[in-house]
DNA sequence: CTCTACCCATAGACTTTCTAGGGAGGAAGG
DNA sequence: CCTTCCTCCCTAGAAAGTCTATGGGTAGAG
């Protein structure tokens, strides 16, 4: 209780695991670890909510795993996409900056997406 | 069903509703008006949603509530924000930001903050 | 040998949102 | 008058996602 932390994912989750899994098949302590570096530690994924999360895409098969070995020489499941698992990101992704722009407008500021 | 409809609001109900007393004391349905006109119909409140998050907020003390007459002739309860609810509002709105701009990151995009 | 980092997983609590109701009153048109 | 629409309020219960709190196992470093 220490820390007050930016507790929540609101949602994007599933999103922002489905795009690091289109960047590479990878497990999920990798993934978890590619999201918190890629936003200097604001977003921290609990591993409580991390694997839920992938065994609920994995049972709407937007994703599939495969048992493997680690760089580290561990015992890992690594996560791949499926076609549908693109479409679904491709989907979240667009609908998320919309939903991003409007709370933007309303909030009285204005959200800018410049490709990547 | 008809319509999919964006389901979500992922914890940004709070902080629009105080948004919007901010601007000006009113009730529950001028503000659910004022959102989604604010946004083209894209961020549809549910009443299921407003009310409950109404009271919720005027139990933590971050609005309060007086019962009064609303333009159209009618029994309403205007809401105003509180100091509380006003700090709340600078928080959430600073986090939101900071969190939109975290996402944009990962999903590979970037999110920029105009001042109003 | 001990400790740390890596890697997986689940149960239960908690919160928020939605669906699906219900109700009452003013206004407007027939 | 009567019916219908819009305004305005409210709640119960289901559904879903996240967190806290645990538990366990193994490789490698010191």
């Amino acid at each position: 209780m220490a820390k007050p932390r930016l507790e929540l994912l609101r949602g994007t989750l599933d999103m922002m695991v489905l795009k690091a899994l289109a960047l590479e098949p990878a497990h999920g302590y990798a993934v978890a670890r590619w999201i918190e570096e890629g936003t200097d530690d604001l977003l921290r994924i609990e591993e409580g909510s991390l694997y839920p999360a992938l065994h609920r895409m994995e049972r709407r098969r937007w994703i599939v795993s495969e048992w493997g070995q680690s760089e580290n020489n561990r015992r890992a499941k690594y996560y791949r996409l499926t076609d549908e698992g693109r479409k679904k990101l491709e989907a979240e992704t667009a609908a998320w900056f919309k939903f991003a722009e409007a709370v933007s407008v309303v909030m009285g500021s204005k959200l800018q997406e410049t490709p990547q």
